[in-house]
DNA sequence: AACGGAAATAGCGTTTCGGTATCAGCCTTA
DNA sequence: TAAGGCTGATACCGAAACGCTATTTCCGTT
């Protein structure tokens, strides 16, 4: 039996004739009877008695064209779903990042995708960069925000550079070298630093000893926080200068920042499983497109 | 789209191989590439991702066999269902009856009914023979067990003949006529009658009034209550002499029975819509014939 | 009794469905 | 590195199904 067979019958049911049933589905009138016949021997079930001038309902064709109604609003309801899956307006979608540098636009960013696609559910995760690479390369993220981490198995992956993010020194207002408009790295030769734990940023943290080693001076660390707070509360209690990607700066700040030269930068990328690359996740990553080209990713 | 296709995907989804699928539906590959292609043409979606070596589901397409499943095992049991009503297994069965004459059986009757065909559900409606007739003609009952009355419609109603159960005298042991093994009509001409009311049974009341004139004494009503029970009250009472059909007499009374000559029957009747003989009320006639002929509608 | 409407039946043409043969890509294996 | 095998896609053909026209049959109506 097919759903041919369904739609015909119902048709008959509801007319309670076969001409005019016909005459509804735009077929001739044998093919009905026809279809009709077939589905009852199917069934082994009278479905409608057609005794005297008129066509009826058995009981067992009530129920069946019943079950036919909901049957069809369950199929419609199913390819729209289908449909909505394949369009990405509905679906899953299990986003990692990391908090700092994400943290000025992440929650207009999510609120947007939840505008635009509100049947597809989000899960969000906040994690270091290492570990949102791991659960990328384990398949339990469909993408992330994040920074290159070197020693991140990276097949299956795909990346695309959302910004680079130069690196400066920050110090206290009354800080002797406050005053430079510029920075280079070997002004800190003999300044206690602080810098973001590396268990807490490979990326970050790595760049900074790199800008160091290349300008020939190994640093003297003070203090490695787990968080990028805590760095600008060492530098206000005048613990050090820190060294941190510009994003972190907001202008209420009581602290300068100063750019090192030559310049060194930590990338931020959007990156995605290209197995699990899910339309829900297509839109996301096109609307992180969008966004970066717009400069939205950065200014309000 | 058809069934046949769901089925055709659903096999391809299920091995994630277009080869074993069509192994496992006993048809061709090729078949199937041009099935699901024509699914993912209408649904304009991608479902699978053939691209290198092997088939994979996308989302969507892990949404349409999830829905599918579904959609097929509310298939089944829609089959089930008009199957079963087809044979009466399922459905409704709406019975009227009068109290008296059928209290010896129709428990019994109900249990085994139920017992055979656990899934109809059984409406019961104890009414007067007329309002019993009255619901039949208007469709509010699909069968009904009841005695005959004249007034009735019974267009499109049929009917079987249960019994016949002849009048009798019902007369306290101490009375001058109990010793008779038999009474004529004309032995209760001076006597005080007790009968049931005319309005809770026509046929009954009318076949005693009929009794009496065939034998041209007219009668002496005393008393006519509404229940065969107070009748029996009053006979008990002395208040006069009761007639009834032989159904109400139980052993245990302390009462005597005497059949009255010439025999007077009324008929006990089983009526069916014929517009509304469903399976289900077929099964239920079939056993009413059944415990008929086998006698169990009268003796445990 | 004749007519008209509705469904069933018969016979035929067209669509479509499945099968065979073949091709192209990928992986394994010698 | 080349050959063989497995996979799915494509092309083409025969067979089955599906629908249409014509006709019959059975009502109810006039």
């Amino acid at each position: 039996m097919e759903l041919r067979h369904l739609r015909y019958f119902q048709a008959v049911a509801e007319e309670l004739s076969y001409s005019k049933a016909a005459r509804r589905l735009r077929i001739a009138q044998p093919a009905l009877s026809r279809a009709v016949k077939e589905i009852e021997h199917e069934l082994d079930a009278n479905l409608l008695d057609r005794d005297r001038s008129g066509v009826r309902l058995t009981p067992a064709g009530r129920v069946f064209l019943h079950e036919i109604a909901g049957l069809f609003d369950r199929w419609e309801e199913s390819l729209r779903r289908v449909r909505r899956t394949a369009t990405g307006e509905e679906g899953e979608l299990r986003l990692g990042y990391i908090g700092p540098p994400t943290q000025p636009f992440l929650g207009r960013l999510i609120g947007e995708y939840r505008r635009r696609y509100p049947l597809v559910s989000i899960h969000l995760e906040e994690r270091t960069p290492e570990r949102v690479w791991e659960m990328l390369a384990k398949g339990r993220l469909s993408a992330a925000i994040t920074r290159p981490v070197s020693t991140a198995e990276t097949s299956g992956l795909r990346t695309i550079l959302l910004r680079k993010e130069r690196l400066g020194a920050v110090l206290p207002p009354a800080h002797p070298l406050a005053k430079r408009a510029m920075l280079s790295w070997r002004d800190l030769a003999r300044e206690p630093l602080i810098v973001l734990a590396r268990r807490e940023g490979v990326g970050l943290h790595d760049a900074v000893l790199a800008g160091c080693r290349q300008a020939n001076c190994p640093p003297r660390l003070a203090y490695t926080p787990s968080l990028i707070g805590t760095v600008l509360s060492y530098v206000e209690a005048g613990a050090g200068v820190g060294i941190v990607p510009e994003s972190v700066i907001t202008p209420d700040l009581p602290l300068r920042f100063i750019l090192l030269k030559p310049v060194v930068s930590v990338p931020l990328v959007f990156v995605w499983q290209e197995d699990e690359d899910t339309p829900a996740v297509q839109r996301f990553r096109e609307l992180v497109i969008e966004w970066q080209k717009a400069g939205k990713l950065w200014k309000k």
